[in-house]
DNA sequence: CGCGCAATTATGCAAGCGTATAGTTTGATG
DNA sequence: CATCAAACTATACGCTTGCATAATTGCGCG
């Protein structure tokens, strides 16, 4: 009976903001950009909508907030699987993590189309979609190098840049469709095709170098 | 003086179809889904609004004659480019018209990621989709399974499968990123990048039976 | 305890949206 | 030239949206 009288608690800002970005990105993973409005994503928090105004001043830089939190999120998840000793196996781990759950997912690719969708239009979304995926071309250049060098054949600057745009093109093609068409492909398909197609570009094996 | 008293013309229902289609494509690609509004749509056809509602009966109707007219003008624009005799010519003029205006432009990725967002919530819109990438994806096999058997190295319907998996989603991935920042490419880089890798994949080499 | 700041709510507004409906105009037809 | 289906306009309604403003409330701090 003694219910909790307070009619709200306070958060941290820091809390508070991450709460309205996963709200929000939670929303436009599920029903697209459209239905995340102001009032749903306070609702889905449990705040009302002047909050969304209060920490982020205006609905479109919360959205730029949550775009750069994504994409940031994305890269971590990646990035983290790449701590094998041997350079052909962190390459390896790179295009597996990239084509594994929780990168791999209809709501993660259904979100980068979406806010892809407003990135080309919008010159800030667009120079977060920019850095993104030259962070991403670098590192995938520089697992490259590194396992091209180890095996002693070392390529030039411009080429390795090369090989890493196509690398990372075919791993975000089969990224995309994994993740919109997901019962098209078997389960591990993807992953296999994709370290069999980077292998194939960079002229390594890379299918008996997976670790778990 | 004798100005033209009348106050609208007819047209031809088809035509009238395609006007009020190809104004929400172009409004789509420069200024994203938000701003193609029934009003401007019909503005920028020289109508009345009341127009799109007598021919689509919805706007969501009308934006999925849109996205199926788009899909279907760019999986033309890419085979009409497929009419070399030879076998490995072909694979790679699909590749470089591919990755070529107008199929690599701007504004038409730019209404493949708007409508891709659009696409993953609607259940009609993910159908186009999915047809649009197995009609690709199937006809990328024939034209590697045709390669391969021209060369005496035919491979089985799996592996010649996995290859096409492999290579649409090269050719996508460049795709996108020529289309999402062009500026961070050399003129007819990502073509020679495109068919390099293609040409890896499959295990043929594609660079000297360019074409016009 | 109670002061004060800012986190949060409550409320309203003006604009824009898609849709509905009724009326008007066109141009082919006989 | 009268007819008539339908192509097209005109108008307005109801709803949702993002944003603003002012009033409240929680809670650390002296």
């Amino acid at each position: 009976m003694s219910a909790d009288q307070r009619k709200f608690t306070r958060e941290l800002p820091s809390q508070r903001r991450e709460q309205l970005i996963l709200a929000t990105l939670s929303l436009i993973a599920q029903k697209g950009v459209r239905a995340a409005t102001v009032r749903d994503i306070a609702q889905k928090v449990g705040v009302t909508q002047g909050l969304i105004r209060h920490y982020f001043g205006s609905k479109e830089s919360l959205i730029a907030a949550a775009y750069d939190y994504h994409m940031n999120r994305m890269t971590d998840a990646i990035w983290q699987a790449s701590d094998k000793p041997e350079p052909r196996a962190r390459l390896a781990a790179f295009v597996v993590s990239s084509l594994s759950p929780p990168v791999m997912n209809r709501d993660w690719v259904a979100l980068w189309a979406a806010l892809l969708g407003r990135a080309m239009q919008d010159p800030h979304l667009v120079k977060t979609h920019e850095q993104t995926y030259c962070y991403f071309r670098d590192r995938l250049e520089s697992l490259i190098e590194a396992a091209l060098r180890h095996e002693g054949r070392p390529h030039t600057r411009a080429k390795t840049r090369q090989l890493a745009i196509a690398c990372n093109a075919v791993i975000d093609g089969l990224w995309i469709e994994g993740g919109a068409l997901p019962d098209s492909f078997a389960e591990d398909e993807l992953i296999a095709i994709g370290l069999r197609s980077v292998g194939a570009l960079v002229g390594l094996s890379l299918e008996d170098s997976r670790g778990s």
